[in-house]
DNA sequence: GCATTAATTAGGAAGTTGGCTAAGTTTAGT
DNA sequence: ACTAAACTTAGCCAACTTCCTAATTAATGC
């Protein structure tokens, strides 16, 4: 299990050609990013009323509203002259799923080493393995 | 609930003074780096060895390593001439944690919308509510 | 000890990010 | 019609990213 073959198809199945996981990721790696998918967790809001807790120039604002948009994190319509921004609440759905999947290959891992080290200690218990 | 304190505590605790979170998303930003961490659950493996399979030079790809330990992703130990690149397994944890926590908040918001939805709709078939 | 291997250091080009100010544009309010 | 509000565009800047090559250092193998 996880020889070369396995690991090239994961390697291009999961992470290799995934711009959405590096859009998304990218979109989650600024602090005022995720303040205002937090934020927008309460509720739609115009523009300038996610920017007023923000010491910041509307137009830097603005460029980290793209950068959600563009990780899929949120939409935006305009009515009028005030733009609306809301969640788009299945956009973390493939970062969740990339983590897991780790999380499960990284422990199936351990386990294996978990049991490498039983079978050492059980060994050394009874005399019958290597000194080290 | 959610209210603005609610929110204030959320941002201050959850996303806003978090350098961890910061580097660990931005170390699962790139295609390489999460290739490198797929192929390091097959277990740990000298800096060369993880390079191969990358058309890459050597320093670039010693760079995305040096991303990877500033996201507290993998550990290097030096033996000799050869530097060892091992998963930190838990290193994933504050990013599902995260992003658990955000699913749970955007979930509960749905949930009452769908709430109020279907008051709405009970309303209106009983013709006890505003039409609009 | 000398060549080879494995990694590192130094320095640089090209593009992106994250901030700014100043000057539009479009809509809403009176 | 005129003002104010809510973005939007344009342009600039410093810092960081992501790649490179070339030169250097530090083991190892013969």
């Amino acid at each position: 299990m996880l020889d070369a073959t396995a690991i090239d198809k994961i390697l291009s199945h999961m992470t290799y050609h995934s711009p959405d996981l590096d859009s998304l990721f990218q979109a989650l790696s600024d602090p005022t990013r995720r303040a205002v998918l937090t934020r927008l967790a309460a509720g739609s809001a115009p523009v300038s009323e996610l920017a007023e807790p923000f010491d910041m120039a509307l137009p830097s604002f603005m460029g980290h509203l793209k950068k959600l948009e563009d990780g899929g994190l949120i939409e935006t319509t305009k009515a009028g002259r005030i733009r609306t921004c809301a969640l788009v609440p299945k956009a973390l759905d493939p970062a969740r799923t990339w983590i897991d999947a780790q999380r499960e290959i990284w422990e199936g891992r351990l386990d294996r080493l978990d049991d490498y080290v039983m079978k050492l200690m059980k060994e050394r218990a009874n005399g019958t393995g290597p000194k080290d």
